[in-house]
DNA sequence: CAAGATTGAGTAGTCAATCTTC
DNA sequence: GAAGATTGACTACTCAATCTTG
């Protein structure tokens, strides 16, 4: 299975390419988020031991009274396959950091619970992590940016429910 | 990925926590870049069968004179890790994607080169995947917001720059 | 049958060690 | 010794198939 070329079955030739404003902004805000998140990831599993699947699962569980969600709660907030999310899962609780629970509500549901440790783990990181997200993010923007930055996250988000983006987590 | 931040419920000391506007801003950038990227990835790989790296290759190959880089400066643009690099170089030649040659000026160098196959498989992924940034990126947003998220990005860059970012790639 | 969730196989990425050449 | 690059082992993600319950 290979590259293959794809038929012509939509009308692309009048597609127009980006122009110079449109290249910047697209390929800024690639490049920005890749150096961007690769450096906070290195910071956090060399400074924590956590990587960044860890830590988006612990803070999740963390903000939810009772410290536990159910697991296709949990991928819709992270947006991660169900796949993705249980093989993870099992990673994390032999690790000791979440545990499964079964749902007496729906016998075929399963809730992921912090456990003392997980909860000392998100405790432990999170400051080091905002230390270093307050330092390349936030403190290299303007109150101004901020906002912007603000609304076009929030367009963007708008784009993608209007064009019914079909979610594999879903 | 480090979704959303901890909120504490004691203070933490010396840790300057991120306020409403600076939560917003951070959060639904990591957010929207999910979602984002996971579309345009699923549909490049459904009606192309390229993987956002193989993509990323090809455009950068293709942008290049004589179409071909050392593999270090694909590795830079690209701020892949050399191994990572490296493996996904051997998998894209045995689908004769690129191809490597051994470089004149510097035994121990190797360039990376773009296939006739190569190059047809990104002239023909290209118009489809411009089309789904455009509708779901460029055409979601104003022009001031274009520009003003391409001056965004180049501080993101530039305190990575001054921030020393320890580069895996380099 | 649909929804919630898990499993296994195959693919991709990371880390450390290695090799060659400068 | 350092830079460019590769390799192998281990870990992580994807896709399809499966199982159970609603």
């Amino acid at each position: 299975m290979t590259y293959q070329l794809f038929p012509y079955d939509r009308d692309v030739a009048d597609v127009p390419w980006l122009d110079d404003r449109e290249q910047r902004a697209w390929r800024g805000y690639l490049a920005s988020h890749t150096r961007l998140m690769g450096h906070l990831t290195r910071q956090l599993q060399r400074d924590t031991g956590l990587s960044d699947g860890d830590y988006a699962v612990l803070v999740n569980l963390s903000e939810t009274p009772g410290e536990r969600l159910r697991a296709f709660q949990l991928g819709q907030a992270m947006q991660w396959e169900k796949s993705r999310l249980s093989h993870h899962l099992t990673r994390m609780t032999a690790r000791g950091l979440v545990a499964r629970e079964e749902c007496p509500s729906d016998g075929r549901g399963a809730y992921v619970v912090l456990t003392a440790t997980g909860r000392a783990a998100i405790e432990g990181a999170a400051p080091l992590h905002v230390q270093e997200v307050r330092r390349l993010f936030v403190d290299a923007l303007s109150g101004d940016q901020l906002d912007a930055l603000g609304d076009i996250c929030d367009a963007l988000r708008r784009r993608l429910d209007a064009a019914g983006d079909s979610d594999p987590c879903c």
